[in-house]
DNA sequence: GGCCAGGTCCAAT
DNA sequence: ATTGGACATGGC
């Protein structure tokens, strides 16, 4: 009943924490994960994955096991400078998410920060989405399109400034501009996001990467920023368009990878930043 | 308390 | 085409 599936190359805490997705809660060494409607459990021993409440193939794609991370990580090792990014994010991977509850949570995303999405998505979920159960564990799905509260509560809600972009985004959902997306290439598809109010460029690229698969896409926020000027570019200020140019160029369909990376690494203080010199008892550091 | 936060929108160069 | 400020809310 409990269905088990190989998983080289994952780690599945790691891939949690790397922050791309906002619906899971830890249970001792297992973690519960709400996937659209569905709600599972999933706990790792080694290469293998035991799961509740989904199928292996529900569990295989949305945690993209079909991806060859041997190929990833060879690919990336060829820039010395990602070796710490590799070395700190082995067996992350990048999930397929739903798209409409990517879309929604990196809406949320614009000028915040990581726990405050995710409180504000729960707390949207509370309200207004389906009960659901595994065992004795119960949650709210997150609502569909249809389904979303409408800007006032979304205010209440934790939404902020971006409530109207939600409750508007979100009737464009209704109407399947979602559904589209998987039809068109990369850049259609980018511009098509970006109709929807609240979903600029980077928004549309972490929906792209997160939701549907397209690792070719590099999103820019400002960490990637930080990172990749000082990385790849001396420390100067340049546009995000060389960054994007760079990374595609470079990196081709593993950008997306790359980006995650160097995302959950810089972000867990990986780069040591030099901190500003403190001057600590006459010393300089 | 002011500043910044997984940006985007809009108006003014 | 590029640049600057506003936008809610919360944490430091």
């Amino acid at each position: 009943m409990n269905p088990l599936l190989a998983c080289p190359r994952f780690d599945l805490e790691a891939t949690l924490e790397s922050g791309q997705f906002f619906r899971w809660t830890r249970d001792g060494d297992a973690f519960d994960i709400l996937r659209g409607l569905r709600l599972f459990r999933a706990r790792q021993r080694g290469a293998t994955l035991e799961v509740q409440g989904a199928d292996r193939w529900f569990v295989r794609e949305f945690f993209s096991l079909d991806h060859d991370l041997a190929v990833v990580e060879k690919g990336l090792r060829r820039d010395r400078s990602l070796w710490p990014a590799l070395d700190a994010c082995a067996g992350v991977r990048l999930l397929r998410q739903d798209p409409w509850e990517c879309t929604a949570a990196f809406i949320l995303s614009t000028a915040s920060n990581i726990p405050r999405i995710a409180r504000t998505v729960e707390a949207i979920a509370r309200t207004a989405g389906r009960p659901v159960t595994l065992g004795s564990s119960a949650g709210q799905a997150f609502p569909r399109p249809a389904a979303m509260p409408g800007e006032t509560a979304l205010r209440k809600l934790g939404a902020g400034f971006r409530a109207p972009y939600l409750e508007r985004a979100a009737r464009l959902a209704a109407g399947g501009l979602l559904e589209e997306i998987a039809e068109l290439d990369t850049d259609a598809a980018r511009d098509t996001l970006q109709v929807m109010p609240g979903v600029g460029v980077k928004v549309a690229d972490c929906i792209l990467l997160f939701a549907y698969g397209r690792l070719d896409v590099f999103p820019i926020d400002t960490w990637i920023r930080k990172v990749m000027i000082r990385l790849f570019f001396r420390g100067r200020r340049v546009p995000d368009r060389a960054i994007r140019a760079f990374a595609q160029e470079r990196w081709g369909d593993l950008a997306g990878y790359a980006q995650q990376y160097l995302y959950h690494w810089s972000r867990s203080g990986g780069l040591a930043f030099p901190r500003r010199p403190r001057v600590v008892a006459g010393n300089r550091e």
